[in-house]
DNA sequence: TTTGACATGTAAGCCGTTACATGATTTA
DNA sequence: TAAATCATGTAACGGCTTACATGTCAAA
């Protein structure tokens, strides 16, 4: 069963709710680390309620569409649990192309390189910022406890992908002025 | 035209190959960022070849199977290029199960989500490890400078999860030993 | 009157994976 | 004699995405 699945028992778990209302959960705070679309949910529904994981109860509302409002069965809190508890999480494949362009960089003119460094740079400092803000947020929140935790990995992934577009900046600049042995204070011209 | 599209063009750039060299290719450096599959190769030869963007020559070996070496042709070193120049790489989904059991942990006993946290820094110190020999030999072939950084990104990110998993560590601790005020320095019993 | 929210899905297709198929030659 | 290396692919399938299809009701 793909992590998917579980995204949608995990968030199931906290509160029962219709397709609809899971779509618009899967554009909360999870798709900082699992983006799934709309169409995906309501597959992983169809393939949940095949397996007995999770049951639903037709809800009729007048003035409004009926709608199906899904819940976890006892198996499927038994997967949820199992699933969570097993530490293991090591075929995620990390992909980046901005490393590959890196890897091939030699072709690039240094500018070139230096502007993917700066939009990079600048990505990974607008998401320091808002991940710092939630961070902060959620500090007096001891109940979203471990929600805060992801959102502080992804801080501090965000901070880590600014300390190497600062090392990129440099080892850039050394390129474009390479007088042999340049003073670390230069006096202005 | 998917990454990996890209990702051949780039590792032919740099020596004309065969799709078996190439194969081997991507089980190299490359594999950190953007890992591909041996038929996914061979894919992406038949869409590059149909594309213009390679061409092979056909090579018979004496005592070994023929084969068929692909080189760029104008249009693939332009279409790289082009590729390489563009500082656009948002789409990216970052894919992160531990977190969605971490958002979810709620549902686990803190000694579960302690198990988590260790394999996690475990991983992530072999990682740091593994990275950091790689970027200090690097250091001497200033020819490897870009691939130099490629692993140096890694290494950044290695270490902010080592700092994530420490900062859990701290807050999991305290989660199991909340005597209300307890001093920095305890004596011992 | 049109747009947006509510509500549920299908269809087509892309990207990529694993497993399989074939067959010669070299090395253990 | 068995395994590894060289060499090229095909088949089947899984996961996921985008775009499309349908229809009601409330609000602007």
């Amino acid at each position: 069963m793909p992590v998917s699945s579980f995204a949608v028992l995990g968030l199931l778990s906290q509160s029962p709710a219709s397709g609809y209302q899971l779509a618009q959960q899967v554009d909360g705070p999870i798709s900082n680390f699992w983006p799934m679309s709309k169409s995906n949910v309501y597959g992983e529904l169809v393939r949940l309620e095949e397996l007995g994981l999770v049951e639903a109860s037709d809800i009729s509302q007048v003035k409004l569409p009926n709608k199906r409002v899904f819940h976890l069965t006892a198996a499927g809190e038994a997967a949820l649990d199992a699933w969570l508890r097993e530490p293991t999480f090591r075929k995620e494949r990390r992909k980046n192309s901005l490393l590959v362009k890196m890897l091939f960089a030699d072709r690039l003119a240094s500018g070139h390189i230096a502007e993917l460094v700066e939009a990079a740079r600048d990505e990974a400092e607008a998401e320091r910022a808002r991940l710092a803000a939630i961070v902060d947020v959620l500090e007096e929140f001891p109940a979203a406890q471990w929600g805060r935790s992801t959102a502080l990995f992804g801080l501090r992934h965000a901070e880590a992908t600014l300390a190497w577009a600062d090392e990129m900046r440099r080892q850039l600049d050394q390129l474009s002025e390479p007088r042999s042995t340049r003073r670390r204070h230069d006096p202005p011209a």
